[in-house]
DNA sequence: CTAGGGTTAG
């Protein structure tokens, strides 16, 4: 039990007079459970054992947290056995430290054997057994624990109501959690928290930004988790100039510092396509952690910045931190975008080095990096020499190349293996309709979208984001909901003809067109990204710098329109530039205006209850990273592999 | 005194 020398100077050998008891013990050992300092907690317990002092029930306690907190509970529940007789508050501590660990069951069964002892369960009781940190496939038990909790009559306890918030939330039960939220009788900072962070990551991001109004207006003081939520929305929905104002507020309340705060400004600035400012902030950034390298380097891999990327990821290392799997999948992503096959072969074989398991998401992002590069036998190559058994993902990966690349033959090997694994997803079955359709296979294409249509399965529609003032409208496809609708078709119809003029033509390879009547007129409608782009340039200055986002792949067509419009610079047309420019691959571009309509300039039109309707499908998009449930299905997937096409336009544009 | 709710990267 060595290595715990920084304590002898605290109590020094030598220092006579201060003596500890059970209560400074457990004080101490509290204190290190909530720093997670491990070695001076057992430090303390050592101290324990030789004073004779941790046989007592409070300084147990606080070990079988601690022990909870490292991740140990077998060791927990060893010291929980120790104690004589558990109070209510020790047996809170084990049941959370269950709980907190993911052994949900375990918790409530030591709930259970708490009741039958006739034991009281108190709010902290609830709170600690509710499975907040891993509440997948939870749902019911989370409902019995709420009825338990009205029952006794501590659900208008503000934890209780916000732990259950939080639950709901994660469950991806936004309903729920509003409806709790709504009706807590009383609401702490953390309530309003953990409804913000709700909706944020239920993609509900517009809800979390009112929500947040609501809370400046009842002047409940925010704090740095509700500023490091409300800058995920921002990053999500792209709204720039909400998150500007946020960074404006974190410098007047010196929240800088926070590297939860600093790391989710870096990531907002890059997400909205100021990568310049991220990197600023992230080399003024004093303290850096695994996270914030990792959102820098996939801030430049966003914008096609494959070399500052790999220039980071070498400077990590160096910076004494290491790298972990996302580290190597941001890189790697870098690499696939910016073209740097053999850089991205070695990042991938480094990955052994640092001892990082690879995973399905890494496998494909190689597929993907040959893929995108044409190597499309390379591709195929690598998937059959890999030593796990390839998945969907890394067939998909190979899919979508050969869709980009019109490879037919490849193509049907790919979605063959694919659909023997995964024939529930549908981004894979739009994918191939395509493929069939560009080939002239009509009849096997709707044989296709007949079979997503039975299985009832459903995409998440294309939808484009654009910040006006400070305002974020969305359209949809074909979308005519807008009051300027007749003002934003009439400004497409004048941009088509004047493109046509100059020998623009429209991408229909991909278009289906032996499909039923009511499909047919789906592939008519004007995508969303063009509907967003004629708006913007209809309601800004000329000069002004708009950028869209998508929240899926712009498809070619829009691709090849919006670079073909970049190279008409002649007076009384747009002038655009592309922004992530160098691979698209963000689904972003940035557009310069030109001469704007007259009319309904700088109009305000209060879209805002369309808007959360037009959102609506967005939503249940489930919680990132915590509690390890994989969230790369199908459209998430495609998602990934979007933009093998820019690639391409790209080449061409530099070329022109 | 010992237990309990909210935060960043893919």
């Amino acid at each position: 039990m060595g290595g715990w020398g920084g304590f002898g100077g605290v109590w020094g050998d030598g220092e006579e007079g201060v003596r500890f008891d059970s209560t400074s013990l457990a004080a101490v050992i509290r204190v290190a459970g909530e720093l997670m300092e491990v070695r001076v907690g057992l430090g303390v317990q050592c101290m324990g054992i030789k004073s004779g002092l941790c046989g007592h029930g409070f300084v147990l306690t606080g070990l079988v947290s601690l022990y909870s907190k490292c991740g140990d509970v077998d060791t927990a529940r060893f010291l929980f056995e120790q104690i004589e007789r558990p109070d209510f508050v020790s047996w809170n501590a084990m049941i959370s430290g269950y709980s907190c660990n993911g052994e949900t069951e375990s918790a409530v069964r030591l709930f259970r054997e708490l009741l039958h002892s006739g034991g009281e369960a108190n709010s902290s009781t609830i709170v600690g057994l509710l499975p907040v940190f891993s509440p997948f496939g939870h749902l019911e038990l989370c409902r019995c624990i709420h009825g338990f909790a009205v029952k006794s009559g501590v659900d208008s306890n503000v934890s209780v109501s916000t732990a259950l918030t939080t639950v709901y939330s994660r469950l991806n039960e936004i309903e729920f959690a509003t409806q709790l939220f709504d009706e807590a009788p009383e609401k702490s900072l953390e309530s309003w928290n953990a409804m913000i962070s709700g909706y944020t990551q239920n993609g509900l991001t517009e809800m979390a930004i009112s929500l947040f109004r609501r809370m400046q207006t009842l002047k409940v003081q925010p704090n740095p988790v509700t500023i490091t939520s409300i800058l995920s929305a921002c990053a999500q929905l792209g709204a720039v100039t909400l998150g500007k104002w946020v960074h404006e507020l974190i410098v007047r309340e010196n929240f800088q510092s926070n590297i939860y705060v600093s790391t989710a400004l870096i990531d907002m600035y890059a997400k909205c396509g100021s990568i310049r400012e991220a990197q600023i902030l992230f080399d003024t950034m004093p303290e850096k952690n695994v996270v914030s390298w990792n959102a820098m380097i996939s801030g430049y891999g966003l914008h096609g910045l494959g070399h500052e990327a790999l220039r980071l990821f070498d400077e990590m290392s160096k910076a004494g931190v290491s790298p972990n799997g996302v580290t190597f999948l941001a890189a790697l992503y870098a690499c696939s975008h910016a073209g740097l096959v053999r850089e991205g072969e070695k990042i991938f074989q480094l990955m052994s080095d640092y001892g990082i398991t690879r995973g399905p998401e890494h496998y494909a992002c190689l597929v993907d990096l040959f893929g995108r590069a044409g190597k499309l036998e390379e591709a195929l190559e690598f998937i059959k020499g890999m030593p796990v058994e390839p998945g969907p993902a890394e067939w998909g990966a190979l899919l979508g190349a050969c869709m980009v690349h019109k490879n037919k033959a490849l193509a049907q090997i790919a979605s063959d293996n694919l659909f023997k694994l995964d024939s529930e997803s549908v981004g894979y079955h739009v994918l191939l309709s395509n493929i069939h359709s560009s080939d002239g296979n009509y009849r096997e294409a709707a044989m296709v979208r007949q079979a997503v249509k039975k299985r009832k399965m459903s995409k998440a529609p294309g939808c484009t984001l654009i910040e006006i003032g400070e305002t974020v409208y969305t359209f949809i496809s074909g979308d005519r909901s807008h009051p300027q609708s007749t003002a934003i078709y009439a400004m497409l119809e004048k941009l088509m003809g004047k493109m046509r003029e100059a020998g623009f033509q429209p991408e229909t390879d991909m278009a289906l067109h032996d499909v039923e009547e009511e499909e047919k007129e789906q592939m008519v409608k004007v995508h969303s990204e063009k509907l967003a782009i004629a708006f913007g340039l209809i309601n800004t200055k000329p000069g002004t710098e708009i950028t869209i986002i998508k929240n899926l792949r712009v498809c070619l067509d829009c691709h090849n329109w919006t670079k073909f419009m970049s190279k008409l610079t002649q007076t009384g047309m747009p002038v655009m530039k592309l922004v992530p420019t160098t691979d698209g691959s963000t689904n972003k571009a940035t557009v310069y205006a030109g001469v704007p309509e007259k009319g309904d300039t700088g109009k305000n039109l209060g879209v805002s209850e369309w808007l959360s309707e037009a959102l609506r499908p967005l939503k249940g998009k489930g919680r990132r990273g915590k509690g390890g449930l994989a969230q790369h299905q199908g459209t998430d997937v495609l998602h990934v592999k979007e933009a093998m096409d820019v690639a391409k336009a790209l080449a061409s544009l530099k070329s022109s």
